[in-house]
RNA sequence: GCGCCCGUAGCUCAACCGGAUAGAGCACCGGCCUUCUAAGCCGGGGGUUGUGAGUUCGAGUCUCGCCGGGCGUGCCA
């Protein structure tokens, strides 16, 4: 009803435009929600757009725009103000009537057409499966599922997917890594290459691998160093070392594959599915659910990769220098030409990343949003290119950015990593500050915005918490409803028309702005704007709670009330679910 | 050097296509529990929106310069 008013709004000014303007489509109607409540329920700044295209005083205007509007059983009063604003004053009844709605739709209520049930996708966390989830993966997390219910919530059919980079060097190094540690276990013992996996997490996957496969991948360690370089000094930080390093690590990694075979295959797969089985169990425990989980890999082993660089070629968009392939991604705008196969005949990660891109168009989705790490803002431009040679629309394709996150505690930032180099993973994160915290606090900030998490704030259960403010908020309207003696029933015939002071207005007037909270956030990808919207209603029933007692004598009266706060409660929860945290019954 | 992002109260942050007197929380000061949960409420002080210009009825928001911070600038993934 509230969300309807907004077009009712519009269409009176239409109306009331009409023999003004020459040409009246041309002009959007905007009707917005004032700051100050002495200036009414919506505005609308017509009146002054009007006067820039006639050159007319737009007080002049507004006051023949005001006398064209016709009369409505939902308005109470309307004016002029200010420099030609025109502000409408609701009718009480209007304000309340969003309660019932509410009451009505329940779970349903705020969710709009606005997507038109086309298909998005939505990728993101990706995170190499090189080692546990840590705390910048997080917020990409919290804010990708956010974002993937907000716009399921706004109309959308989404699909969540995560890209599995399990294709490349990478996953050698972890391989190498994972079965070095294993011949630890067994007493073959090879200097740990400082360039390769050093977390404790290695360690354990190696158990497992012992656990799981004895000594069948066992080989002597004068085998595997046989023919490296050896390394550099350790102290030693210049290219030249830094060149050695990378160099023996491949010796070794050649070895490894000559002496294992075949199973080197088995090594590689069981790092890679014990890696993807923590991320994806980490992530279904923070209420991260993904869909489609893709691997890079399956790009190269059926040809798309191929195949898309032969496409680009064709549409003469590659060209060849210093025996590598480069896309000539500056005709599209990007600040330099990139490599898509290296003069090793390998194919970069940019090209597989075509063929991804390719591969989610020919999906058929109708909108396309990659959630990037802020770091990787300049790989936008070659993407965007890529497309584009592709003979494909680029504007399909969204990217978020998120930035990092960094946390704080007692004042200080803590420290991101340790020298075993291991990050704070999230599990860490979520086991000591609980998953609701976690997700709030990760959608507290624009993603664009770096992140503080304090989490002495987070973690404190007692007051200034915004989660809890929250929270607390519905545990008082579910401790009122087990105190009331109606039912669900008696809450739909309540007699709205009896709330009639201030604090009862604003509240209602509050929970009519959640549609359209919803529909902004969703436009904007800002799931923030749900959560801040959540404080601001919490915030309107908690002073409203201290200022009125809702179990009355009153039969009437109460019943009113007690529907109000039932509205306030569905509110929270359709909210919150958006978010991703939980609404407990009591606190 | 060049490119992208950011700069709002002591701190952390909001501000819906450019709208009216820039808002919250924390911190600080003072009040409110015999009544539905005090994890709450009410009141108070706190600002030249980094800075200088420009665009216009109107700028925290748009344009340009400067100052300060972050990130990027691989034949890595």
């Amino acid at each position: 009803m509230t969300h309807d008013i907004k077009t009712h709004l519009a269409d009176l000014m239409r109306s009331a435009l009409n023999g003004l303007a020459p040409d009246q489509t041309e002009i959007p109607i905007l009707l917005e929600r004032p700051k100050q409540s002495a200036h009414g329920d919506f505005a609308c700044n017509l009146a002054m757009q009007l006067a820039r295209i006639l050159k007319r005083n737009p007080r002049e205007l507004a006051q023949q725009l005001l006398e064209n509007i016709p009369a409505s059983p939902f308005v109470d009063k309307t004016e002029i103000a200010g420099a030609g604003f025109i502000n409408f004053h609701l009718h009480r009844s209007a304000k309340l009537e969003t309660v019932r709605d509410i009451l009505e739709q329940r779970e349903a209520f705020g969710r709009s057409t606005l997507g038109g049930k086309k298909k998005i996708q939505i990728e993101f966390v990706s995170a190499n499966p090189t080692g546990p989830l840590h705390v910048g993966h997080g917020r990409g997390a919290a804010y990708g599922a956010s974002l993937c219910s907000l716009l399921a919530y706004a109309g959308w059919d989404v699909t969540p997917e995560y890209y599995v980079n399990d294709a490349g060097r990478q996953m050698d190094i972890l391989a190498l890594s994972g079965w070095l540690r294993y011949l630890e276990l067994h007493g073959q013992r090879v200097p740990f290459p400082p360039n390769g996996y050093q977390g404790e997490y290695v360690r354990h996957m190696a158990t497992e691998m012992k656990i799981a496969h004895g000594e069948k991948f066992v080989r002597m360690a004068t085998d595997i160093l046989e023919g490296t370089p050896g390394l550099p000094e350790a102290c030693r930080a210049d290219d030249e070392a830094k060149q050695q390093r990378e160099t023996h690590l491949d010796a070794l990694i050649a070895n490894a594959k000559r002496l294992l075979g075949e199973e080197w295959n088995y090594v590689h797969n069981h790092v890679l599915t014990e890696q993807l089985e923590d991320s994806r169990s980490d992530l279904e425990d923070f209420g991260v659910h993904f869909d489609v989980w893709f691997s890079e890999k399956s790009l190269f082993d059926t040809g798309l990769v191929e195949r898309c660089v032969e496409r680009l070629k064709k549409a003469g968009h590659l060209y060849e220098k210093n025996g590598a392939l480069w896309f000539r991604s500056t005709s599209f705008g990007d600040e330099k030409d990139r490599v898509v196969q290296r003069d090793n005949g390998l194919f970069t990660y940019f090209a597989s990343d075509i063929a991804y891109h390719l591969n989610k168009y020919e999906r058929g989705f109708s909108r396309i949003i990659n959630i990037w790490g802020a770091d990787h803002h300049g790989y936008i431009p070659r993407v965007k290119g890529a497309l584009q040679a592709l003979g494909l629309d680029p504007d399909v394709l969204d990217v978020a950015l998120v930035q990092f996150a960094v946390l704080y505690r007692g004042g200080q930032k803590a420290a991101m990593s340790t020298r075993s180099g291991e990050f704070v993973t999230l599990r860490t994160l979520r086991e000591e500050v609980g998953n609701d915290a976690c997700r709030f606090f990760y959608v507290l900030r624009k993603s664009d915005q770096h992140l503080d998490f304090d989490l002495d704030l987070a973690k404190s259960r007692t007051n200034e918490n915004p989660v809890y403010y929250i929270q607390y908020a519905h545990a008082r309207v579910c401790s009122v409803l087990a105190q009331w003696d109606g039912d669900d029933e008696a809450l739909l015939k309540a007699d709205l028309g009896r709330l009639d002071n201030p604090h009862e207005l604003a509240v209602a007037v509050k929970l009519g702005e959640f549609p359209e909270i919803v529909e902004s956030a969703a436009r904007d990808l800002a799931p923030h704007m749900v959560a801040f919207y959540l404080k601001d209603l919490a915030a309107e029933f908690h002073s409203y709670y201290n200022a009125e007692r809702m179990l009355v004598d009153d039969e009437p009266l109460k019943d009113a009330r007690v529907a109000l706060a039932a509205a306030v409660r569905q509110v929270i929860r359709n909210g919150m679910s958006i978010i991703g945290v939980s609404c407990p019954q009591s606190m």
